[in-house]
DNA sequence: AAAACTATGATTAGATG
DNA sequence: CCATCTAATCATAGTTT
């Protein structure tokens, strides 16, 4: 059959860098799937091992994720008291768990800063381009359906009309008393030494445009 | 040659039930190997998404083993002190300043909440902007600026600007005729019945344009 | 966004040294 | 115990719905 090159609907799994994963969506999706698979390896283990195991993963947007054969919070109380064993009658227990805690409030204060920078560049960036996106907005307001105009825009397109036709009329009446005297040039009207004439759309929902939402173009630096 | 029932090498990896392994020594291995296993999918899933993972696993001989990015006990720390956020207590001097210290991590980690979900809420904002911004673009082609246009882009340029100068002249030739023969009605030229007349703007470099990034106007159903 | 699909890369059961 | 080998199973990257 002429099959001759359809494309494959699929290249299969690929093999990645183990690097960190560029791009943020992407990243998340492997996230998901990565981490449902060590749970799982996870799970197997406890099972075919018999086995007890304790999995505490912070996702990236910080959320905690764990996976607990029988419980996170026993493991991690076993792990706890064999790594401080040596408790000794010196100091007493609340030095360790006032370290513990202070660790824990540095750790939040430089996650804390952090994530604070991180906000301001999105902050910034997103204000940027809406920005961009406003002064656009103001650069092409003469592309908006027409109905869609306020009063002041309409004002503005109706002093451009009559410009238009004022220039219009005036070019016309130049150019016939022109070719009255000397024979045409070229392109009398495009190039023209000095005129000023905008390229004013002219709006004719009569013709040409099927489409409901009919656009005037403007280009700012006319008006 | 007695090579008649050659020996597969070996019949190479074998399902098996995920169920305790009976025997001692090949769970032993299987735990091992597993284990392994199981601690470097869980670094490829800190390097590939830059995420903080705790594991603790107790042997069947009730050993300890850990793999911790960065570390096991600063982030069974932060495990813990979310599980347990609101540990009030009633009187005692000390119990006031372990309040403090509490309510302090508290804030810390509610202040942590809030930047988070902002956080979250402006990366979309960000990338919806970007979205809309990288269509419009796709969209608008025809108002970059005149030296950045490609080979396709000019020619359509070029076919839109001769029709504008057949239609002005068309249009200039008509209103000649018109007003040889009649006298000038209102405008002639703004609302004509068949005026199929295009916003084209023309190019002028010469005149009203202070700004070196002209951009032409060519709203896209035109084109 | 989440689920299914698919082909390929990665893991590992079992054997052997 | 650990390393290596093999081949089959498993996990998953990229794509599709």
């Amino acid at each position: 059959m002429s099959m001759s090159k359809s494309k494959k609907s699929s290249l299969g799994r690929q093999k990645i860098p183990i690097e960190k994963i560029p791009k943020k969506s992407h990243l998340q999706v492997t996230f998901s799937k990565r981490r449902s698979g060590l749970f799982k390896k996870a799970s197997e283990l406890c099972t075919l091992c018999g086995v007890e195991i304790a999995i505490v993963v912070f996702s990236p947007a910080d959320k905690a994720f764990s996976f607990g054969h029988p419980e996170v919070e026993s493991l991690i109380d076993r792990y706890t008291a064999r790594n401080h064993p040596p408790e000794s009658s010196s100091s007493g227990a609340h030095h360790l768990v006032e370290a513990h805690r202070n660790a824990n409030v540095r750790d939040l204060n430089m996650q804390l800063t952090q994530l604070l920078s991180q906000l301001e560049m999105e902050k910034k960036r997103g204000e940027d381009l809406e920005q961009e996106r406003k002064t656009r907005q103001r650069q092409l307001w003469w592309e908006s359906p027409v109905d869609e105009l306020g009063l002041h825009e309409l004002a503005q397109l109706k002093l451009s009309i009559e410009d238009l036709k004022n220039n219009i009329h005036k070019h016309a009446t130049k150019f016939m008393l022109d070719s009255s005297s000397s024979s045409s040039s070229s392109s009398p009207l495009l190039g023209g030494p000095n005129t000023s004439l905008g390229p004013l759309p002219r709006y004719d929902a009569s013709s040409l445009h099927p489409n409901p939402h009919y656009h005037l173009a403007f280009p700012t630096p006319y008006l």
